[in-house]
DNA sequence: GCCGTTTTCGGCCCGACTGTTTTCAGTCG
């Protein structure tokens, strides 16, 4: 798949393209096409076949005729010519958090300075003294950006970001009275990882907020203390943006805070149709405010309905709200069971009655008890005989626990060879079976693939785990064929987990809208291994919610008979 | 370079903050 490849490609023309000083529209259309490939779950070769790369928003007729020459040719010549024409160290040096083409240009221009490390040499010996716009400020700005660089700028996952925002939220909170303070941003969209923490607040004096924000004992560097808007380095190199606004602006700061910036640039233009104007004050015909205070009026006003911050990525969020096809997204409240729960029988830290107990305390009416089996060893898999020992357990709970309905289950091996640890005839005893890869992730695509697909077309299989493997930043994906495995899926009626452990979230958003498409039955699940893990369900319902998942779409929003409807059409769709 | 419920050509989101400069360009989100 050269999805990857090309988003790569087209960003580097366009930081190319801004270095020349080309025409910001072209840059912009460039760096749409890269997050189109990014976005794009299927294979671009794929719609390259059936003719439809120019379907895709964003891909015009020039990109699209490049994208063809790279996939027959393995190069594509607007690539190679910037490459050619703008050294990789100044692509490099536009990345210095401060630093822009226009800056990167002038030195190399002036003084020949074409890395990092030169420009480091460059600010240390002086080298730009006398230089027109390079005071003592900028020249301290450049040595700390550059130290910015190195140590920062790495994306933080979901549930680490989300702890801290909360601590610093409430630090601020005792500093300085604020009516509001919430995050936005990626944060409030709930994305996968997150680059930078954006909180909103808001209160009648602004600058006393600002300043107070940036005292905070978190913070190592103030990067900017104006009367609205304050930007700081925390101690763990995280960047944080504060912006004040009045109360009547709420709803329209909130907007405009939450991004992302795509979908914010969509709205503007449909507002400048409109002849209106869209900003974080409100929304504008001429000089008068005609809406402000909630986004619901934003929104509305520009002919949309409200969209969930989870889908406000530009993937056809904006046209759907406009006909009125907005999904109705599954909620936390849907969720009726938790499918995937380990206990002390393998590698969870709690017994089954303590997991058991603290799904019923989430309001819960069904768990299922998925304990690993013996091939993950590591993990203190299950024997046959052990299993049936746990079933005997399970079955003495269920006489004790009453409320909530105890699922006998397995998170069961698929092994190298693409065989299941247990036997159908031992599968058919439980409730619900679960099926994962925890073996020989570096299989070849075929390989890997065929070996899934077996167990999603075994009967007694009902979920398919944590598909691609994937650990967010330290493990990629295996080298699986997704597609095929959700083609399968649709056919058979398996369902696919959504794992909602925020170092996993497997499958990710773009996959899951991918088999929403398709029709796939979903499962949101927490592979919880002590209680408090059944609390990671709100990363699992966002990322389904972000791959615009209904209720419908997700089998554990089912009643208890629902559910074991699905369990038993499941096998018959896949027996014929 | 993309795109069309005013457009197939002529548009393309909007404002805050900084640093250094005497009125604004550059950068960022």
């Amino acid at each position: 798949m050269k999805n990857r490849e090309l988003a790569m490609i087209f960003e580097k023309i366009a930081d190319c393209l801004e270095f020349k000083g080309e025409s910001q529209f072209r840059i912009i259309a460039y760096r749409r096409a890269a997050r189109a490939m990014q976005d794009l779950a299927e294979d671009v070769e794929e719609l390259l076949k059936q003719n439809k790369l120019k379907d895709i928003a964003g891909i015009g007729a020039a990109t699209a005729e490049k994208i063809e020459e790279y996939l027959a040719t393995g190069t594509m010549q607007r690539y190679e010519e910037a490459r050619k024409a703008v050294p990789d160290g100044l692509v490099e040096m536009m990345r210095i958090p401060g630093m822009g083409p226009k800056t990167v240009k002038l030195l190399y221009d002036k003084l020949k300075i074409n890395s990092v490390a030169d420009l480091e040499a460059a600010v240390k010996e002086g080298r730009m003294k006398g230089l027109r716009g390079f005071g003592p400020k900028k020249l301290e700005n450049i040595l700390r950006g550059i130290s910015l660089m190195k140590t920062a700028g790495k994306r933080i996952r979901l549930g680490v970001a989300l702890p801290l925002v909360e601590s610093i939220i409430d630090a601020l909170r005792t500093k300085v009275p604020v009516a509001q303070c919430l995050p936005a941003g990626s944060l409030r969209r709930m994305r996968e990882t997150i680059g930078d923490i954006d909180i909103l607040a808001t209160g009648v004096n602004g600058p006393e907020i600002v300043n107070a924000f940036t005292k905070l004992p978190q913070v190592r560097y103030v990067l900017a203390e104006g009367d609205t808007k304050g930007s700081v380095i925390t101690g763990e190199g995280l960047q944080v943006d504060l912006r004040v606004v009045a109360e009547e602006s709420y709803g329209a700061a909130l907007q405009y805070f939450t991004g992302s910036k795509d979908h914010n640039i969509r709205l503007r233009e449909i507002a400048r149709k409109k002849h209106l104007k869209v900003n974080e004050y409100g929304v504008f015909r001429g000089e008068k405010s005609i809406a402000g205070k909630t986004e619901e009026e934003v929104y509305k006003i520009l002919g949309l309905d409200w969209v969930p911050p989870v889908l406000r990525e530009d993937r056809g969020e904006i046209d759907a709200a406009r006909e009125g096809r907005l999904p109705a997204i599954v909620e936390q409240s849907d969720i009726q069971g938790d499918l995937h729960v380990h206990s002390k029988w393998s590698d969870g830290k709690a017994t089954i009655e303590r997991m058991v107990l603290a799904a019923k305390e989430m309001g819960y009416k069904y768990v299922a008890i998925t304990d690993h089996s013996y091939s993950t060893t590591i993990a203190k898999g299950l024997t046959v005989e052990r299993l049936h020992k746990q079933i005997e357990e399970i079955e003495k709970l269920r006489k004790k626990i009453h409320g909530i309905e105890i699922l006998t289950s397995t998170e069961m091996d698929i092994k190298p060879d693409g065989s299941l640890d247990f036997p159908d005839d031992v599968l058919e005893e439980l409730d619900v079976v679960t099926a994962s890869v925890h073996s020989a992730f570096k299989q070849d695509r075929s390989r890997l693939t065929a070996r899934v697909l077996a167990a999603a077309e075994n009967p007694n299989v009902d979920i398919i785990a944590h598909l691609t493997g994937r650990l967010i930043g330290e493990r990629e994906p295996y080298d699986i064929d997704v597609e095929a495995v959700m083609k399968k899926a649709a056919d058979t009626g398996t369902a696919i987990e959504v794992n909602a452990q925020w170092e996993r979230l497997d499958i990710d958003d773009v996959n899951c809208r991918r088999a929403v498409d398709l029709g796939v039955n979903l499962v949101i699940s927490t592979d919880s291994h002590n209680p408090s893990h059944l609390q990671y369900m709100r990363f699992g319902i966002a990322t389904a919610q972000r791959g615009w998942a209904a209720k419908e779409n997700v089998m554990n929003t089912r009643s208890i008979s629902g559910l074991r409807e699905w369990l038993s059409r499941a096998h018959v769709g896949a027996a014929r």
